[in-house]
DNA sequence: AATGAATGAGCTTTCATTCAT
DNA sequence: AATGAATGAAAGCTCATTCAT
């Protein structure tokens, strides 16, 4: 011990693996959501996880209880934090325009979200969902919920203020959320369609609908 | 005997297997279909399509050679059959607008594919294609090439007429089906936005947009 | 009876099928021969046996009791019944020198047997006994047996009349068996060894062999 | 706590499993040789296999690939590389005669194969080879082909050196192997011809017929 | 006598999870 | 903290045998 102690240190002699400890959990979140963005839930092995994650099969065990935990995971990383943030932001932005706020929500939703890998989870969840009971309503209460209750608070805020026409504010915010999934799932379907249109595009046309159908009078 | 008579008719002999030739392939596409569309592809065990179908698992292998073509057989009888009337009534409907040809052949869609069990199978395809090839290949070719050539011949056909205004075929044929995929995968994700939407409603308002939006001039 | 004798017999109206009753056995045996030469005994599938005989599966079963039955028929007719005729004929045969009549033996088993498609037989049996103890056993009392008995027989009578030089008839009759056995196995394996040998030749130079040495002095 | 000390051992936690990586391959193959020299091919279960190695059946897949591969990593570790080593030895015995280099890779052969278990492989081919094509082609390419040749190169040398009596090579070298192979088939049938041979006396009775047969002159 | 639909045990292969090292 | 060997419950598919027609 004392004679360890006397050791000359040499410039933090750190294995190259331990110092990669903190970023372990990510890199397996992030290995982990390409693969069940690709195949799928059921049909991704956490072997496969492991190995693109450049670990061993136990090892993502130590992060992770199992397979339904790693993906509670992965959609809170690339999802549920989005959603949070979203959620201050709505909460502390109480003088900007409905409007405007609606408009910078959606863009949010499409930039940090939708637009990116983590679209797929969208699909995955409509296509699986059924099989996996408890990771419906893990998804349902974490995401559609609180992204519902968010955008609809918004949409009743507005009309109370007479910003927006008096409508239906669910109604009104599943009509608002419906062409955004749709680009999700078009993004990662095999189908041609979705390879033809240009997200971009789509979305400025539709924002601009937006903002004309929902201006009062 | 009279004491017979009153039994609870003695246990029916009831054969351990009944002999049902004809009936049987339609009985297995059936519950085929409804395992298929509830649990997807990879996850719906064999055995459970033979045992809501009422047989044993050797049976199904009877009038399906496997897995992937019992799938191929269940698309086959369920949507490809419907493509295919439809090319025959468009080739024969050469007197009809074009418009108002459009406007049947997108209701027939709904009704005898989208609104059924059957839609199931777009959100099936969307989600496992990429994890089964054979499977995407055979979908691709006879549904969706086949579909896709259908509306767009009628396209074609409207702007050659002068009927419709002149727009790429391709390109509007996709916008057309957009709206109804968008239905089909709604009915089958457990997401509560789709079960709030009144699929008729929503294809009137389209179709009417679909008219208007189309017109020359 | 007497009203059916008066029937004008219409040129025997026996339809096709009914003609060829007798036939039946014969040729499911002749097709099971085939296959199970070709596959071995595992895999032969009733069902293609069957329908080489241009019969139905469950025919099958009218006629053999069950696969093992079957095999043992076409064991019978190709190899056993050779093996009486031989008994027979080697009781009646007291006068013909032993040197004769166990070339006249050697010569029936190569040309009723050995150069037959039953030859290959010998290989299955060989190959697949030890995972089916009953035909192992059948095969052993009905074939092995017998043929030893028959051949050592002859052996012993020629060494008694001083005809052979003084051996040990079992043996002899090993020595004698081999090559034939070899033969057999020749004709059906992969090997290209079997296929470059001369079976005609190679029978020849051995009975000739066979006659130099056990000639006695 | 005495009564406790009587015990029998308290039942040794005896681990659910062992790690034993660097012994199970060789356990594996040991265990396939035995089932597929005992059983044959298809009739070799791999549960079987893996439980007399003493493992599960999942573990028979962590070294092996599939029932193919375990096969032909049976074939390699008790065939392929016996002759291997005997071609190195062929290459580096130029100065040996031909007569004498021919005794000892015949004599090699027998001990090293033939005269152990892995001699059923011969029958197992001989009998199995036609329902497995993939099969039959490694065993031909790997062994056939190889032990042939290396055989047929001494014969050529040996007559190219006057050693040996002009003679067709490949014919030569059939004939030599084919006693082998018969001890080899002898040894795994059921047939009690077989088991009353002595090998060792008809190896080396066979052994001296070659050097007499072969000479020149 | 003939058919062929129906059965179900059996086999290969996969993969989430555990745990000795 | 990290590894990867080991497990065993499924799931797809086959085929000898049975039996209603």
């Amino acid at each position: 011990m004392i004679a360890d102690m006397n050791q000359p240190m040499p410039a933090e002699p750190k294995p190259r693996w331990e110092r990669r400890k903190d970023a372990r959990p990510h890199e397996l979140l992030s290995a982990a959501l390409d693969l069940f963005v690709d195949r799928g839930y059921a049909a991704t092995r956490l072997e496969d996880v492991a190995r693109r994650a450049g670990v061993s099969k136990g090892t993502l065990y130590l992060y992770f209880e199992n397979k339904q935990e790693l993906f509670k995971a992965v959609v809170r990383e690339n999802i549920v934090q989005v959603i949070g943030r979203a959620e201050s932001d709505v909460a502390a932005a109480d003088d900007v325009s409905c409007s405007e706020l609606l408009r910078t929500m959606l863009r949010r939703w499409w930039t940090d979200v939708a637009a990116t890998r983590a679209s797929g989870l969208a699909k995955l969840i409509m296509a699986e969902a059924g099989n996996f009971p408890e990771i419906a309503q893990f998804y349902n209460d974490e995401v559609i919920a609180r992204g519902h209750a968010l955008l609809s608070s918004i949409v009743r805020r507005g009309i109370e203020r007479g910003e927006f026409a008096p409508v239906d504010p669910d109604v009104m915010t599943r009509v608002l959320t419906a062409p955004v999934i749709m680009l999700m799932l078009w993004a990662h379907s095999f189908d041609p369609c979705g390879s033809q249109v240009e997200p971009d595009v789509f979305l400025d046309t539709y924002l601009e609908l937006v903002r004309r159908g929902m201006a009062a009078g």
